[in-house]
DNA sequence: ATACCTGCAAAGGCTTTGCGGTTCG
DNA sequence: CGAACCGCAAAGCCTTTGCAGGTAT
């Protein structure tokens, strides 16, 4: 695992090499991003960034995430139907995600799974596995109805 | 691979169980997922439904993909940003998408992960594998570009 | 100084919903 | 006949975009 105060020296110099204006919105949603271990909506962040500075925008907050992904520091997540969600760990690993309530989590397993580079005329880059099922709390709620 | 007329059989046979009513635009709607393999979007159902039934509307389509789902016929795939993809093959299987333009396939694998049937508190259900790299339609143009 | 960025509000997709008329069982 | 369904149009999210003013380098 990486030092924050890494991840985050890292950005600013990423920023510097491309150009991009080092903000107190940029720095915020990257480092509540960095803290979040639930990957958060764009909704989320917004309303995490808004503590701090109050008349942040929900667009700058969408711009952000973009930028951020583009540069490889943070990845969207997307399960069903409802809204994207971010993760700002880069580290290869797995999600397990709960079918009724959609949490997300990160998973971290032995087991790998040995892709050919081509596969159906596929030049492949790399995968991820979703592990599905029901989350502790949604298992609790279960119980309590049967 | 199960036949495609036994797959209409069995899905009238469960709209008759759960009282749902059978149909022009319901047949239609689920004849055509079991006949593409290119896991179309809600739209692309439309635009092929329309050819029989000119004037289908999206709504109904939508309806009844959210039916399909509902009676496990058809999962939906939701890969980034753009819209939901449909998928009425059941059988377990993986995925390999395009990172380019989204393209996804069916693909199979004889490696399988060993999951235990619980982790971190998620009771699981079972896992899919995205395997993510470039078509061979976008790998020509990339090959174009340089 | 100037390029980049922000906030606001409006517009843009995709998806869902309410309603009256229609169709299946 | 009655419940379920359809088509239409409107409304509802989530997300993106244009613009004028502001800010970092």
């Amino acid at each position: 695992m990486e030092g924050k105060q890494e991840m985050l020296n890292r950005f600013v110099e990423r920023c510097r090499q491309a150009g991009l204006k080092i903000t107190p919105q940029r720095i915020a949603v990257y480092e509540i991003l960095i803290n979040s271990h639930n990957h958060p909506t764009v909704e989320e962040i917004y309303e995490e960034v808004k503590k701090r500075y109050p008349f942040v925008s929900l667009a700058t907050v969408y711009r952000t995430v973009e930028t951020l992904e583009q540069m490889g520091l943070a990845k969207k997540v997307c399960y069903w139907g409802s809204s994207a969600r971010y993760d700002a760990n880069t580290e290869e690993h797995h999600h397990l995600i709960c079918v009724k309530c959609g949490a997300i989590r990160d998973l971290y397993m032995d087991q790998e799974l040995s892709i050919p580079e081509e596969l159906e005329g596929f030049k492949t880059e790399g995968y991820s596995v979703n592990v599905y099922g029901l989350c502790p709390d949604c298992r609790k709620e279960s119980q309590k109805d049967s």
